[in-house]
DNA sequence: CAGCATCCATTATGATACTG
DNA sequence: CAGTATCATAATGGATGCTG
């Protein structure tokens, strides 16, 4: 992915979509973009517990070479980067909706673990 | 894949969907599937052109285990396999009909190459 | 803070040959 | 026909250290 070897040709829209979502924190990224608006590379780092800053970053190239995300950079010390939703990417937040559904049923039916949610208010009393 | 690593925990239920459709081929084998309602392993091997067998037998066993395809084998010379979708991978199929919209739409956008539909009927003429 | 470079581990994908 | 087994390679993911 580093390279970005596009795949293709397509077969139908399913696998060019599923192209450019493929990616262990695609979905997320666009997931939390949607939530927010406007996010900075660290405030995404937090978001996604695990990720690598390398894989934050390859995936975040990827994704606005793909013409999901809008980076601006503002030339600060500290240095600031924001990261966005495009028109495109947004589209794309709105055609996943009714994935996004099907997996939450998919989640209770069997069960599966859920991480917890790092936007979550801190429990009181801690 | 070929040992179904589950994945998860999961942040939100876009990358649970996304970690079951996954996967080079597992789109086009829901399409394919939902397309023509039951097909057997030689008709989806033809289905997507340039899949290894290795690759179908994996991305179908694996579809088995999540629950989204029913296999059936049919005790005959020659042995006869037929693969449907359940009622969960019909479920996930709708849910990913606007990503396939949205997909068409950025080939079109884009103009990305698209192969040739398998099962189109021959040209006149050849 | 927001990255890039490097090295390394794990997975995914493929080609080929063989079997019931 | 519908697979398995085996052997390879490519793609992806991750840890660590360094820079403007």
């Amino acid at each position: 992915m580093a390279n970005a070897p596009r795949k293709g040709p397509y077969i139908c829209g399913i696998d060019a979509a599923l192209d450019v979502v493929s990616g262990k924190w695609k979905g997320l990224v666009l997931w939390e973009l949607h939530a927010h608006g406007v996010r900075r590379f660290a405030e995404l780092r937090r978001a996604l517990p695990g990720v690598s800053e390398k894989m934050l970053t390859q995936h975040l190239r990827q994704m606005e070479e793909d013409g999901l995300v809008h980076r601006t950079v503002y030339a600060e010390v500290p240095p600031r980067v924001e990261y966005s939703l495009t028109e495109s990417g947004a589209a794309l937040n709105e055609a996943l909706r009714p994935l996004g559904e099907w997996g939450r049923d998919r989640i209770r039916r069997h069960r599966l673990a859920v991480a917890p949610d790092p936007d979550a208010p801190v429990p009181a009393g801690s």
